[in-house]
DNA sequence: TGAATATATGTAGTTAACTACGTAGTTTTA
DNA sequence: TAAAACTACGTAGTTAACTACATATATTCA
């Protein structure tokens, strides 16, 4: 991949999806030579459930940044295999709360010490001059004040 | 998203997704902006193209770094707007030899300005204390000497 | 030089996100 | 308090990459 590592910045999107893929990949590995049955997508869901225990679908949605139907798809197969359930909420409903099972907590228990193992194996990977969580973090935020799109505006002084 | 940014580097190839997206979905407004009836996804292909004039299917591939049915679909797309054309190789009958078409030369140099304003608005994003494509650059270079698995097994001293 | 292996391309089916749209409850407002 | 607007959830279909498999041509080697 030659040129693309050579067009620099422009194919900074199709890198940083690369890079994106290439750790997730190994988080299924790891995940399987531990002897856990989890994929890296279900992730954000479960971590958010281990951290507030009781949320709504869009709830959810908001938290892990996804949208919402992207989200009912992931809690469809986190119910499937156990790992979460739900129930109507009396006071509204309209609205499914969901929370983890006792074989999901477990699991989460059993994913701890695989978490630091990765959280170790990552922060090696990305100590490096340039931290990549740091300029992940601080372009998140160059782009909340103002999107690509609204520079290359004012940069290229468009008409539209 | 709180809890995703609250996770910190588990939850890292997440947030490089998320980021290339939205960095996709700009380019795709910047192009509409100016006229231009091409998609982010096109870049890596046409790009190449353009510096190497003449290639294989599979050396495209590999220059842009896809997998060749990834690639080949591409192709399709492009040869159906005709920016590009391909003809069989005399000396190699397998192989199919991809150019752009005058079409496609065109529209690279009507693209070159919104490039330029690209490259300054994606430079003026990543300018940061951490800058991003510095960043992706040597943690492709790290998970080449180690991938992430190789570092968790020998964090974790994995059976596996 | 013919059999085995390797290479180039192509097809089919999968995946993990998305957008667009629809419906049912809840809240606001005229 | 009925109509309008909003919110929550769900379904259908799309997209852009992937893996697995199939086939045709080229190269290597016994």
């Amino acid at each position: 991949m030659n040129v693309i590592d050579e067009s620099g910045i422009l194919a900074i999107a199709t890198r940083l999806q690369r890079l994106s893929d290439q750790l997730r990949k190994d988080g299924v590995l790891i995940y399987k030579a531990n002897g856990i049955d989890f994929e890296p997508k279900w992730f954000p869901v479960i971590y958010t459930l281990h951290l507030r225990s009781v949320l709504s679908v869009v709830e959810i949605a908001n938290e892990i940044g996804y949208t919402h139907p992207s989200t009912i798809s992931l809690l469809k197969e986190l119910e499937k295999v156990k790992l979460i359930r739900s129930k109507k909420d009396k006071t509204d409903e309209r609205k499914r709360l969901i929370q983890l099972t006792p074989k999901g907590q477990e699991l989460i228990e059993q994913m701890k010490p695989v978490w630091d193992v990765m959280i170790a194996a990552l922060t090696e990977l990305t100590a490096t001059q340039n931290n990549l969580l740091l300029a992940i973090a601080e372009v998140e935020e160059q782009m909340k004040r103002l999107s690509m799109f609204e520079r290359a505006k004012r940069i290229g002084r468009l008409t539209n």
